[in-house]
DNA sequence: ACTTGACCTAGACAACGCTCTAGCTTTTAC
DNA sequence: GTAAAAGCTAGAGCGTTGTCTAGGTCAAGT
Protein backbone atom coordinates (compact mmCIF):
# COMPACT_ATOMS: atom_id res chain seq x y z
CA UNK A 1 0.00 0.00 0.00
CA UNK A 2 3.06 2.85 0.58
CA UNK A 3 5.34 3.09 -1.81
CA UNK A 4 9.04 4.00 -1.90
CA UNK A 5 10.09 6.70 -3.93
CA UNK A 6 11.92 4.42 -5.99
CA UNK A 7 9.01 2.15 -6.52
CA UNK A 8 6.90 5.65 -7.57
CA UNK A 9 9.41 6.52 -9.70
CA UNK A 10 9.45 3.10 -11.63
CA UNK A 11 6.10 3.31 -12.33
CA UNK A 12 5.63 6.94 -12.88
CA UNK A 13 8.67 7.65 -15.19
CA UNK A 14 9.38 10.18 -13.16
CA UNK A 15 12.92 10.39 -11.72
CA UNK A 16 13.71 10.22 -7.92
CA UNK A 17 14.67 13.69 -8.52
CA UNK A 18 11.72 15.38 -10.38
CA UNK A 19 9.27 13.72 -7.52
CA UNK A 20 11.67 15.43 -4.51
CA UNK A 21 11.54 18.43 -7.07
CA UNK A 22 7.54 18.49 -7.94
CA UNK A 23 6.85 18.32 -3.73
CA UNK A 24 8.63 21.07 -3.26
CA UNK A 25 6.81 22.70 -5.68
CA UNK A 26 4.20 22.09 -4.28
CA UNK A 27 1.89 20.00 -7.28
CA UNK A 28 1.20 17.34 -5.14
CA UNK A 29 -2.21 17.54 -3.30
CA UNK A 30 -1.46 16.15 -0.17
CA UNK A 31 1.51 15.87 1.87
CA UNK A 32 2.94 12.97 1.14
CA UNK A 33 3.41 10.88 4.45
CA UNK A 34 6.93 9.52 6.01
CA UNK A 35 8.16 6.77 7.74
CA UNK A 36 9.60 7.16 11.22
CA UNK A 37 13.25 7.61 9.51
CA UNK A 38 12.06 10.57 7.36
CA UNK A 39 11.77 8.14 4.00
CA UNK A 40 8.77 9.27 1.87
CA UNK A 41 5.77 6.74 1.78
CA UNK A 42 3.44 7.21 -1.19
CA UNK A 43 0.05 6.06 -1.47
CA UNK A 44 -1.78 4.57 -4.31
CA UNK A 45 -3.67 7.83 -4.77
CA UNK A 46 -0.70 10.07 -4.68
CA UNK A 47 0.66 7.65 -7.69
CA UNK A 48 -2.90 8.57 -9.37
CA UNK A 49 -2.46 12.20 -8.86
CA UNK A 50 1.25 12.24 -10.32
CA UNK A 51 -0.07 10.49 -13.04
CA UNK A 52 -2.58 13.60 -13.82
CA UNK A 53 -0.21 16.38 -13.27
CA UNK A 54 2.00 13.48 -16.05
CA UNK A 55 -0.85 14.04 -18.44
CA UNK A 56 -1.04 17.52 -17.60
CA UNK A 57 2.96 18.19 -17.93
CA UNK A 58 2.60 16.11 -21.54
CA UNK A 59 -0.07 18.29 -22.77
CA UNK A 60 2.43 21.32 -22.08
CA UNK A 61 0.79 22.54 -18.65
CA UNK A 62 3.31 24.46 -17.29
CA UNK A 63 4.23 23.53 -13.66
CA UNK A 64 3.09 26.92 -11.90
CA UNK A 65 -0.12 26.26 -13.71
CA UNK A 66 -0.25 22.65 -11.73
CA UNK A 67 0.09 24.51 -8.70
CA UNK A 68 -2.01 26.70 -9.20
CA UNK A 69 -4.62 23.73 -9.81
CA UNK A 70 -3.19 21.63 -7.08
CA UNK A 71 -3.51 24.44 -4.58
CA UNK A 72 -7.37 25.01 -5.69
CA UNK A 73 -7.87 20.95 -5.06
CA UNK A 74 -6.26 21.44 -1.54
CA UNK A 75 -8.38 24.08 -0.29
CA UNK A 76 -10.92 21.42 -0.80
CA UNK A 77 -14.95 22.30 -2.32
CA UNK A 78 -15.97 25.55 -2.73
CA UNK A 79 -14.16 26.53 -5.81
CA UNK A 80 -15.22 23.67 -8.21
CA UNK A 81 -16.30 26.70 -10.31
CA UNK A 82 -12.48 27.76 -10.49
CA UNK A 83 -11.15 24.29 -11.17
CA UNK A 84 -13.12 23.85 -14.10
CA UNK A 85 -12.39 27.54 -15.63
CA UNK A 86 -8.33 26.22 -15.60
CA UNK A 87 -9.55 22.87 -16.99
CA UNK A 88 -11.42 24.41 -19.68
CA UNK A 89 -8.55 27.31 -20.61
CA UNK A 90 -6.45 23.75 -21.04
CA UNK A 91 -8.40 22.17 -23.09
CA UNK A 92 -8.56 24.87 -25.41
CA UNK A 93 -4.80 25.14 -25.08
CA UNK A 94 -4.49 21.50 -26.32
CA UNK A 95 -6.76 22.05 -29.13
CA UNK A 96 -4.85 24.73 -30.36
CA UNK A 97 -1.69 22.93 -29.81
CA UNK A 98 -3.23 20.17 -31.58
CA UNK A 99 -3.89 22.41 -34.63
CA UNK A 100 -0.65 23.83 -34.57
CA UNK A 101 0.67 20.52 -35.15
CA UNK A 102 -1.53 19.60 -37.76
CA UNK A 103 -0.81 22.33 -39.88
CA UNK A 104 2.84 21.97 -39.29
CA UNK A 105 2.41 18.47 -40.35
CA UNK A 106 0.44 19.30 -43.31
CA UNK A 107 3.62 21.65 -44.05
CA UNK A 108 5.73 19.04 -43.34
CA UNK A 109 4.25 16.32 -45.40
CA UNK A 110 4.10 18.43 -48.64
CA UNK A 111 7.81 18.81 -48.18
CA UNK A 112 8.37 15.08 -47.91
CA UNK A 113 6.03 14.37 -51.07
CA UNK A 114 8.38 16.80 -52.71
CA UNK A 115 11.47 15.09 -51.66
CA UNK A 116 10.27 11.83 -52.39
CA UNK A 117 9.62 12.33 -55.95
CA UNK A 118 13.05 14.23 -56.44
CA UNK A 119 14.89 11.49 -54.63
CA UNK A 120 13.28 8.87 -56.40
CA UNK A 121 13.82 10.65 -59.77
CA UNK A 122 16.92 11.59 -58.94
CA UNK A 123 18.86 8.67 -57.22
CA UNK A 124 21.74 7.64 -59.44
CA UNK A 125 21.71 10.62 -61.90
CA UNK A 126 21.62 14.02 -60.46
CA UNK A 127 19.02 15.74 -62.93
CA UNK A 128 18.28 19.31 -61.73
CA UNK A 129 21.34 21.25 -60.55
CA UNK A 130 20.25 23.92 -58.74
CA UNK A 131 22.02 23.53 -55.85
CA UNK A 132 20.79 26.30 -53.13
CA UNK A 133 17.40 25.80 -54.19
CA UNK A 134 15.11 24.61 -51.70
CA UNK A 135 11.81 22.79 -52.17
CA UNK A 136 10.41 25.02 -49.19
CA UNK A 137 9.78 27.67 -51.24
CA UNK A 138 6.11 27.57 -51.57
CA UNK A 139 5.53 28.18 -47.80
CA UNK A 140 6.03 31.74 -48.73
CA UNK A 141 3.30 31.81 -51.23
CA UNK B 1 12.39 43.62 -52.47
CA UNK B 2 14.79 44.11 -49.59
CA UNK B 3 13.61 44.27 -45.65
CA UNK B 4 14.90 45.52 -42.67
CA UNK B 5 15.08 43.61 -39.70
CA UNK B 6 12.19 45.25 -38.43
CA UNK B 7 9.85 44.49 -41.41
CA UNK B 8 10.88 40.74 -40.95
CA UNK B 9 10.09 40.73 -37.49
CA UNK B 10 6.36 42.21 -38.01
CA UNK B 11 5.94 39.94 -40.69
CA UNK B 12 7.08 36.72 -38.99
CA UNK B 13 6.38 37.21 -35.57
CA UNK B 14 9.94 36.79 -34.30
CA UNK B 15 11.74 39.66 -32.17
CA UNK B 16 14.41 41.46 -33.89
CA UNK B 17 16.19 39.91 -31.27
CA UNK B 18 15.30 36.24 -32.18
CA UNK B 19 15.86 37.26 -35.93
CA UNK B 20 19.76 37.97 -34.86
CA UNK B 21 19.59 34.95 -32.40
CA UNK B 22 18.56 32.61 -35.38
CA UNK B 23 21.21 34.00 -37.66
CA UNK B 24 23.85 33.55 -35.38
CA UNK B 25 22.69 30.08 -34.91
CA UNK B 26 23.27 29.01 -38.13
CA UNK B 27 19.47 28.46 -38.53
CA UNK B 28 19.29 30.33 -42.05
CA UNK B 29 19.82 28.88 -45.85
CA UNK B 30 21.72 31.71 -46.76
CA UNK B 31 24.17 34.66 -45.40
CA UNK B 32 21.98 37.48 -44.75
CA UNK B 33 23.00 40.25 -47.44
CA UNK B 34 23.80 43.93 -45.69
CA UNK B 35 23.87 47.03 -46.75
CA UNK B 36 27.39 49.06 -46.69
CA UNK B 37 26.32 50.56 -43.37
CA UNK B 38 26.21 46.91 -42.06
CA UNK B 39 22.27 46.83 -41.73
CA UNK B 40 21.08 43.30 -42.69
CA UNK B 41 18.67 43.12 -46.11
CA UNK B 42 16.69 40.24 -45.93
CA UNK B 43 14.99 38.56 -49.15
CA UNK B 44 11.82 37.28 -49.46
CA UNK B 45 13.71 34.04 -49.72
CA UNK B 46 15.03 34.99 -46.73
CA UNK B 47 11.27 35.39 -45.04
CA UNK B 48 9.89 32.08 -46.79
CA UNK B 49 12.66 30.34 -45.15
CA UNK B 50 11.95 31.96 -41.45
CA UNK B 51 8.57 30.84 -42.06
CA UNK B 52 9.52 27.49 -42.34
CA UNK B 53 11.64 27.79 -39.39
CA UNK B 54 8.78 28.66 -37.50
CA UNK B 55 6.58 26.00 -39.01
CA UNK B 56 9.58 23.53 -37.73
CA UNK B 57 9.77 25.43 -34.14
CA UNK B 58 5.81 25.32 -33.91
CA UNK B 59 5.91 21.30 -34.09
CA UNK B 60 8.64 21.13 -31.65
CA UNK B 61 11.52 20.56 -33.59
CA UNK B 62 14.77 22.11 -31.78
CA UNK B 63 17.05 24.88 -33.21
CA UNK B 64 19.86 22.57 -33.52
CA UNK B 65 17.68 19.82 -35.88
CA UNK B 66 16.88 23.29 -37.81
CA UNK B 67 20.44 23.71 -37.92
CA UNK B 68 20.93 19.73 -39.08
CA UNK B 69 18.47 20.54 -41.56
CA UNK B 70 19.59 24.29 -42.71
CA UNK B 71 23.46 22.58 -43.14
CA UNK B 72 22.23 19.98 -45.30
CA UNK B 73 20.22 22.55 -47.93
CA UNK B 74 23.24 25.33 -47.56
CA UNK B 75 25.54 21.71 -48.56
CA UNK B 76 23.21 21.90 -51.80
CA UNK B 77 22.42 18.68 -54.14
CA UNK B 78 23.60 15.44 -53.49
CA UNK B 79 22.02 15.06 -49.88
CA UNK B 80 17.93 14.66 -50.46
CA UNK B 81 17.91 11.53 -49.17
CA UNK B 82 19.15 12.93 -46.20
CA UNK B 83 17.02 15.76 -45.65
CA UNK B 84 13.70 13.46 -46.53
CA UNK B 85 14.98 11.08 -43.46
CA UNK B 86 15.44 14.18 -41.32
CA UNK B 87 11.88 15.22 -42.55
CA UNK B 88 10.12 11.89 -42.04
CA UNK B 89 11.63 11.32 -38.75
CA UNK B 90 9.85 14.95 -37.64
CA UNK B 91 6.71 13.74 -38.79
CA UNK B 92 6.43 10.49 -36.78
CA UNK B 93 7.70 13.27 -33.91
CA UNK B 94 4.57 15.48 -34.74
CA UNK B 95 2.20 12.62 -35.03
CA UNK B 96 3.52 11.29 -32.40
CA UNK B 97 2.79 14.65 -29.93
CA UNK B 98 -0.72 14.48 -31.54
CA UNK B 99 -1.47 11.55 -30.33
CA UNK B 100 -0.57 12.33 -26.49
CA UNK B 101 -2.04 15.64 -27.06
CA UNK B 102 -5.13 13.78 -28.13
CA UNK B 103 -5.10 10.85 -24.92
CA UNK B 104 -4.48 14.05 -22.50
CA UNK B 105 -7.33 15.94 -24.43
CA UNK B 106 -9.55 12.80 -23.43
CA UNK B 107 -8.82 12.62 -19.75
CA UNK B 108 -8.85 16.31 -19.88
CA UNK B 109 -12.37 16.20 -21.16
CA UNK B 110 -13.80 13.65 -18.62
CA UNK B 111 -12.80 15.53 -16.07
CA UNK B 112 -14.46 18.44 -17.05
CA UNK B 113 -17.58 16.92 -17.53
CA UNK B 114 -17.00 15.35 -14.19
CA UNK B 115 -17.05 18.80 -12.63
CA UNK B 116 -19.91 21.02 -15.08
CA UNK B 117 -21.89 17.97 -13.55
CA UNK B 118 -20.71 18.69 -9.77
CA UNK B 119 -21.10 22.66 -9.88
CA UNK B 120 -24.39 22.30 -11.95
CA UNK B 121 -25.45 20.31 -9.09
CA UNK B 122 -24.18 21.79 -6.11
CA UNK B 123 -24.12 25.84 -7.24
CA UNK B 124 -25.40 27.25 -4.23
CA UNK B 125 -25.80 24.26 -2.12
CA UNK B 126 -22.84 22.39 -1.41
CA UNK B 127 -23.86 18.67 -1.29
CA UNK B 128 -20.87 16.30 -1.03
CA UNK B 129 -18.91 17.45 1.57
CA UNK B 130 -15.51 15.14 0.95
CA UNK B 131 -13.08 18.11 0.84
CA UNK B 132 -10.44 16.24 -0.19
CA UNK B 133 -11.77 14.37 -2.78
CA UNK B 134 -10.94 14.98 -6.54
CA UNK B 135 -12.72 13.62 -9.18
CA UNK B 136 -8.97 12.65 -10.54
CA UNK B 137 -8.75 9.47 -9.07
CA UNK B 138 -10.66 7.83 -12.26
CA UNK B 139 -6.98 8.38 -13.39
CA UNK B 140 -5.25 5.63 -11.55
CA UNK B 141 -7.75 3.28 -12.49
C1' DA C 1 22.45 71.46 -34.13
C1' DC C 2 19.84 68.00 -31.96
C1' DT C 3 16.72 64.51 -30.90
C1' DT C 4 14.60 60.32 -32.16
C1' DG C 5 14.46 55.84 -33.71
C1' DA C 6 16.19 51.93 -36.03
C1' DC C 7 20.07 49.38 -36.35
C1' DC C 8 24.76 47.16 -34.95
C1' DT C 9 27.82 43.76 -31.69
C1' DA C 10 29.00 41.29 -27.69
C1' DG C 11 27.66 39.45 -23.97
C1' DA C 12 24.88 39.22 -19.61
C1' DC C 13 20.59 37.56 -17.81
C1' DA C 14 16.37 34.84 -17.36
C1' DA C 15 12.56 31.41 -17.21
C1' DC C 16 11.64 26.68 -17.25
C1' DG C 17 12.21 22.07 -15.83
C1' DC C 18 14.71 19.29 -14.33
C1' DT C 19 19.37 16.87 -12.94
C1' DC C 20 23.26 16.27 -10.25
C1' DT C 21 26.45 16.79 -6.24
C1' DA C 22 27.90 16.84 -1.55
C1' DG C 23 27.58 15.09 2.61
C1' DC C 24 25.06 12.23 5.58
C1' DT C 25 21.85 8.28 7.42
C1' DT C 26 19.57 3.99 6.97
C1' DT C 27 18.55 -0.48 5.13
C1' DT C 28 19.65 -4.69 2.97
C1' DA C 29 22.49 -8.47 1.43
C1' DC C 30 26.28 -11.15 2.10
C1' DG D 1 30.62 -6.61 10.35
C1' DT D 2 30.71 -4.54 6.20
C1' DA D 3 29.72 -2.96 1.70
C1' DA D 4 26.31 -1.70 -1.62
C1' DA D 5 21.95 0.34 -2.43
C1' DA D 6 18.53 3.52 -1.36
C1' DG D 7 17.04 7.38 0.97
C1' DC D 8 17.50 12.32 2.93
C1' DT D 9 18.36 17.82 2.44
C1' DA D 10 20.16 21.87 0.51
C1' DG D 11 21.63 23.86 -3.10
C1' DA D 12 24.44 24.19 -7.37
C1' DG D 13 24.40 23.37 -12.35
C1' DC D 14 22.54 22.88 -16.90
C1' DG D 15 20.28 22.80 -21.71
C1' DT D 16 17.20 25.32 -24.32
C1' DT D 17 15.44 29.39 -26.15
C1' DG D 18 15.29 33.36 -26.23
C1' DT D 19 15.39 38.52 -24.09
C1' DC D 20 17.67 42.48 -22.54
C1' DT D 21 21.55 45.78 -21.74
C1' DA D 22 25.47 48.54 -22.76
C1' DG D 23 27.67 51.14 -25.71
C1' DG D 24 27.88 52.81 -30.18
C1' DT D 25 26.67 54.11 -35.40
C1' DC D 26 23.78 56.16 -38.70
C1' DA D 27 19.84 58.57 -41.17
C1' DA D 28 15.88 61.51 -40.99
C1' DG D 29 13.08 65.02 -39.34
C1' DT D 30 12.50 69.83 -36.94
Amino acid sequence: MGLSIGQVAERTGLSVHALRFYEREGLLADQVRRESNGRRVYSEDDVGWLAMCIKFRSSGMPLDTIRQYTELVRKGAGNEADRLALLRSHQEHIAAQIEELQEAMRVITHKVTIYEEHVAAGTASCLWTTPNEEPGKELSA
